[in-house]
DNA sequence: CAATCCGGAA
DNA sequence: GTTCATCCGGATTG
């Protein structure tokens, strides 16, 4: 057998078929390894790690469930009757990188590794059940790999006490090294008192609770972690926390440093009076996070990954009741953040005075020493200048200490936010939640140094499996171009023009009024279109008659039209913009089509999919007659021979790794159905490659468009204004873009809204 | 006073 | 580099 044979299966996994995305990834894992093992970096290197023929294979290898590669690569096969407990511990131990149906394919990383640690398991522990997974004798690469990638974790912990930040360790030669170096040496408070002769503070501080996870702590237990150890600590800056954070990670000084609270044993901070309901049961998933993270009798910071619709808000809740100390919840919106609040009075016994929410329009403050403050990310960080009430509120908000922060949506808030948010409240434990881990920037592992290591990261086929989770048929659907749009398409330069063409492209819109037809009469289904790109939502929605919502959708209208989708049962369908793609709950909606979207976004696409996830209806209706049935639809709609055939892959890529497949469908609309579709004969076609062609010159202004009294303009007006009376959703569906409080005289004055097709000048 | 709009921000 | 969506605070209505 030759090297070629042996490495297939490694090389089928990484490279299959999306090659690109697949290879950015080896590239980042690769450099920690480069830090690690320099000569590996060579394709010499690279053959010899991917060669298998020195493995001994387990006599008894069938009864086991994985391959780990030198390289840190591990495969395990989902159909072993140990899959569930390897995986829960691969995913403790590794990166997913690759989730299909059969087989599972991990990365071993310093980070993951870190992650490993932080949630208790030991460095021994990690080497013996691996190996006894394995099929094959370990390795001896990556036995030391995990050595040398554990060996210092743990030593040194972050502790926030009165408002002040300390570095602590058992071990005072560690706290020198850690001095020596230049950014935490400066980050050092010297204003602090010497106490010793190293300089450091000595104090107490109670010992470690062991516990695995989930088994409860007794009176016994408690009183033995009472006993007193010896610490060594110094001060640090607050403003400095962070770097000194990510200096001691493990591509740095290789001293990752724990955040833990306990919570139990902080007599400083005000306890909160709140109690899971009895009815806030968790699933075991949800448990299973609760107890990566509260594992050891303290609350350890880090980022927990549940995809949409799986609850994540009674995680969040429940962390939150355990902890029993003030909790600051921060949401990306206004309509988050009443969900948040509505969410901590549904699950938990929290009184109404202890919750507060504070926005622009709502600025409530709780009663007593603590309590639950729901807000956005943008309230804290916000840099301009507060109303007199807010600056109050902020200022308290800054000196209190909190005891859990917790971060919703934790993977859409760039970087640099969470760095001021994180500067400017002090808390004892972070608890970021999200569904989609992973940024087009790669600036994810970031998250890992502000906030903490991943501690559980469920698999969105086993939620399927379980019932937790819609089953989802994704499909692509492949629109030919007609002969002249692809004809201008193959004329422009311009990539925005390009993207006009292929977005309008006439047989797009036939597919998408088609499947639009069939969920809506032949299933009954519920139904979202995406569209990116504002000019083809417009034109999309006015030729379908559907209501939409964008960003320039007033509030109100929004309700209105969400609440005519929930409850009428003439509105079916709704078109959304961007603004959809974030927290915007449409619960009853169960077919998404996607006519456009951000070019190889995967976050965007897994985040649209998660509309589209709460299950509906249990798992024993779903398994009726013994088979498995889809009861939620994703389609992509996509124009052959263009760009977005190349996009559209790269945004597969996340729902690809976490398991889903995507049909191919070549054939919409039937051709029976063609006829009494939009855009039947050629002239309708070329009257639309008109009005597309035309929209990307230079835009008329509104004013012009205000005062313009020949055609174009006004007819643009009137069939908006018809449009609303006929969308069903009681009330408007675009918002006026001029109610006519413009000041006659004044042309200078700007319009209140555009059209959307309408750039600004 | 509440509802809504606008500018600036990031 | 651009576009879109969002937020806050303050101004402007009725």
């Amino acid at each position: 057998m030759g090297n070629d044979e042996r490495k297939r299966p490694t090389k089928k996994m990484k490279y299959g078929g999306k090659d690109d995305q697949k290879m950015k990834n080896i590239q980042n894992v690769e450099d920690y390894y480069d830090d690690a093992d320099e000569d590996s970096r060579d394709g010499e290197g690279e053959e010899k790690r991917r060669d298998f023929t020195d493995l001994e294979l387990k006599p008894d290898h069938g009864n086991r469930p994985l391959w780990a590669c030198a390289d840190g690569k591990i495969f395990l096969e989902t159909f072993s009757p140990l899959y569930k407990q390897a995986y829960d511990f691969l995913i403790a131990i590794a990166e997913p990188v690759c989730r299909p149906e059969s087989m599972h394919e991990y990365n071993l990383t310093p980070h993951s590794l870190y992650a490993a640690v932080s949630v208790g398991l030991e460095t021994e522990t990690i080497i013996s059940v691996l190996n006894k997974l394995s099929k094959t004798k370990l390795p001896g690469e990556i036995i030391d790999f995990i050595h040398a990638s554990t060996a210092n974790y743990g030593k040194v912990k972050l502790v926030l006490k009165k408002n002040r930040y300390f570095i602590e360790s058992p071990f005072p030669e560690v706290l020198k090294r850690l001095l020596s170096d230049d950014v935490i040496n400066r980050a050092r408070f010297t204003s602090e008192p010497y106490y010793g002769g190293d300089g450091f503070t000595i104090g107490k501080t109670s010992g470690e609770l062991e516990a695995g996870p989930g088994e409860l702590l007794n009176e016994a237990e408690l009183a033995a972690a009472a006993e007193e150890k010896e610490t060594h600590s110094f001060e640090i800056d607050p403003a400095l926390v962070e770097n000194v954070k990510q200096r001691c990670l493990p591509n740095a000084l290789n001293y990752p440093m724990l955040e833990e609270y306990d919570f139990r044993n902080d007599n400083v901070n005000p306890d909160l009076d709140m109690e899971l309901k009895p009815h806030a049961q968790p699933r075991p998933y949800q448990e299973k996070s609760l107890s990566k993270m509260f594992g050891n009798g303290r609350a350890r910071s880090g980022i927990i990954v549940l995809p949409c619709g799986a609850g994540k808000s009674l995680v969040g809740v429940s962390a939150a009741a355990r902890i029993k100390k003030s909790c600051l919840c921060l949401a990306t919106n206004a309509v988050s953040v009443d969900q948040w609040a509505y969410q901590f009075k549904l699950w938990s016994t929290i009184k109404d005075d202890q919750i507060c929410r504070f926005t622009s329009d709502s600025k409530e403050r709780f009663r007593g020493n603590a309590g639950v403050v729901v807000t956005t990310y943008n309230m804290i960080a916000f840099g301009g200048k507060r109303s007199e009430e807010a600056e109050k509120i902020i200022e308290e908000m800054r000196n209190r200490e909190w005891g859990l922060l917790l971060m919703d949506e934790v993977h859409v808030v760039p970087a640099h936010m969470f760095r001021k948010v994180i500067s400017i409240t002090k808390s004892h434990c972070k608890l970021g939640l999200t569904a989609t881990l992973v940024r087009e920037d790669e600036k994810i592992t970031d998250l890992n140094f502000l906030i903490g290591p991943k501690l559980y990261e469920a698999n969105w086929l086993d939620l399927v499996k379980g019932g937790f989770i819609a089953n989802v048929q994704c499909a692509e659907v492949w629109c030919p171009m007609t002969k002249e749009f692809f004809a201008e398409y193959l004329k422009k330069e311009n990539s925005k023009k390009k993207q006009a063409l292929y977005v309008m492209n006439p047989n797009k819109f036939r597919a998408c009024e088609f499947l639009i037809r069939f969920h809506e009469q032949q299933r009954g289904d519920k139904i979202i279109v995406f569209a990116d790109n504002l000019f083809a939502l417009t034109e999309y929605a006015m030729k379908l008659r559907k209501p939409m919502i964008y960003g320039a959708t007033s509030h109100i209208e929004r309700t209105k039209i969400l609440e005519a989708f929930k409850t009428s049962k003439t509105v079916n369908t709704v078109f959304l913009s961007k603004v959809g793609d974030n927290s915007i709950d449409i619960p009853e909606a169960n077919v998404i089509i996607q006519i456009s979207s951000h070019a190889g976004s995967r976050r965007q696409e897994a985040q649209r999919l998660g509309r589209i996830l709460r299950a509906k209806g249990k798992l024993e209706d779903r398994m009726a007659g013994g088979k498995e049935e889809y009861n939620a639809f994703f389609y992509s709609l996509v124009s052959t021979d263009t760009q977005e055939m190349y996009y559209s892959t790269k945004r597969q890529q996340f729902l690809i790794d976490q398991g889903y497949s995507f049909k191919v469908i070549t054939s919409l609309p039937p051709p029976d159905a063609g006829s009494s579709l939009g855009y039947h004969s050629q002239e309708e076609q070329l009257s639309l490659l008109g009005k597309v062609l035309n929209a990307g010159d230079d835009m008329v202004g509104l004013e012009q468009l205000e005062e313009d009294t020949d055609g174009k303009a006004l007819k643009t007006r009137r069939s908006m204004g018809s449009m609303s009376a006929m969308s069903g959703a009681n009330g408007r569906v675009y918002m006026e873009y001029n109610s006519g409080r413009q000041k006659s005289g004044t042309k200078s004055r700007k319009p209140k809204r555009r059209h959307p097709t309408l750039k600004d000048r």
